[in-house]
DNA sequence: GACGGGGTCATCCGAACGGTTGACCCCACC
DNA sequence: GGTGGGGTCAACCGTTCGGATGACCCCGTC
């Protein structure tokens, strides 16, 4: 699964890439230029890395994995419209069946986020308040096919497991949205082709399941914990 | 006003520094360690600039902004706990009576962002979705004291001139602050020593202006909108 | 085939909300 | 010394919400 199958394009090289090896071949994903002119800037000087190419949204992402087949994609989550970075993670590892393996590198170290990444098939999870140094260990380490996480992703992975969040449903997150843009049960039960007692049922369960008694409560906790897109 | 007074630190040069003139000194003010160092990595290659200092919280680019005395302080507006960008700009400007130049990159246009780092006496106010060409020349401008927008921050200030938004007042920005708590208006009532009368009048004012009808509404445009810290 | 999770719907009821109108106070500004 | 914006409060009324309970269906799994 996590041990990357050699392809047309050369695979990573064996478990210990020295550092006289061939370079890193690496694509950089975020959507605010300046980021990725940083980004190259920063990694453009270090050994053992090569940047092949830079996106600025989840379909280039997806477009850039295939043509270039690079070693690892640097993958931002927040991508402004369109595909986000968890959809162009899930799309780049399913089409390249694991061999392009992705970084995630970003601002937000929330629940929904981490967990969502991760089974999106996601190598590694780094926060831009991490030191560039780890950026440099957590690349090589995801071009081997090796997990790399950010100490407060590790933490909140850690915590997950110990106490698993009940964590809402599909059609919960779909009452939520609606919820979210200031709709009465009428007009969310109408919005979703349902009857006003399913959306009061799902509502009680979301109350639930977010710690809170409000709609209101309910759309600051949604946002806060980036629950909707 | 705009025109910088030469200090005990040599302020900037005249109106138009040539490129062979004393590089502009910057310092990095962002939280997030990686984007200070792709920044870093990206500046110090250019010419006519030079990075002399880092600031990862609002309070240590207050210190610096005193302690160094740059000509450009890059802010982003966004720096997790503590002082945020706009207070750290509102001190800084206040401090060095308008000699440190503040110049905003951060990733939100949103109109309350824009309106509040201007009125803290941003310089210019970039995105960082903006060409890295851009940054340079923002940054030379803002040593000079000439104020540069990002093409969306300025559509959005023409905008907001054009037909002058309400905006929300203090009071009423406690009342939806409490409101995003998920609080009824009787617990927001005895939370701000009002009558629950007092809280149903603030919020129906306020679903005016930001153009909804229900409370949940409220949040989810408060949230959207960054109105609340 | 039993079981459980997810989804759907109904009914009931007290509490909370949203909208409206009208009123008073204070203070800055002209 | 009026004028207006901001803040405070009251009373009323129809609507909506929140919570609880019970029920049915579908489907995948054990």
């Amino acid at each position: 699964m996590n041990r990357a199958e050699p392809n047309a394009h050369p695979g990573p090289g064996p478990e210990r890439p020295a550092s006289s090896a061939r370079p890193v071949r690496l694509v950089l994903c975020d959507d605010h230029a300046v980021v990725r002119a940083g980004l190259r800037a920063l990694l453009g000087s270090a050994e053992g890395v090569e940047v092949v190419g830079e996106a600025d949204s989840g379909a280039e992402a997806v477009a850039l994995a295939t043509k270039l087949a690079p070693d690892v994609m640097l993958m931002d989550l927040q991508l402004g419209a369109g595909m986000d970075g968890v959809e162009a993670t899930r799309r780049i590892t399913a089409d390249s069946a694991g061999a392009v393996h992705v970084l995630v590198l970003t601002t937000y170290d929330t629940d929904a986020d981490i967990t969502r990444a991760i089974e999106a098939g996601a190598t590694g999870y780094l926060l831009k308040a991490e030191r560039p140094e780890e950026l440099l260990t957590a690349i090589h380490s995801a071009a081997a096919g090796r997990t790399t996480l950010s100490a407060p992703v590790a933490h909140r992975v850690m915590a997950r497991m110990r106490s698993p969040r009940p964590g809402l449903t599909d059609r919960e997150r779909d009452i939520l949205g609606q919820l979210a843009r200031g709709l009465t049960n009428r007009d969310i039960a109408k919005a979703l082709f349902l009857s006003e007692a399913t959306v009061k049922t799902h509502l009680g369960r979301i109350y639930d399941k977010l710690g809170v008694d409000t709609r209101a409560g309910a759309v600051a906790v949604a946002k806060e914990q980036r629950l909707l897109p």
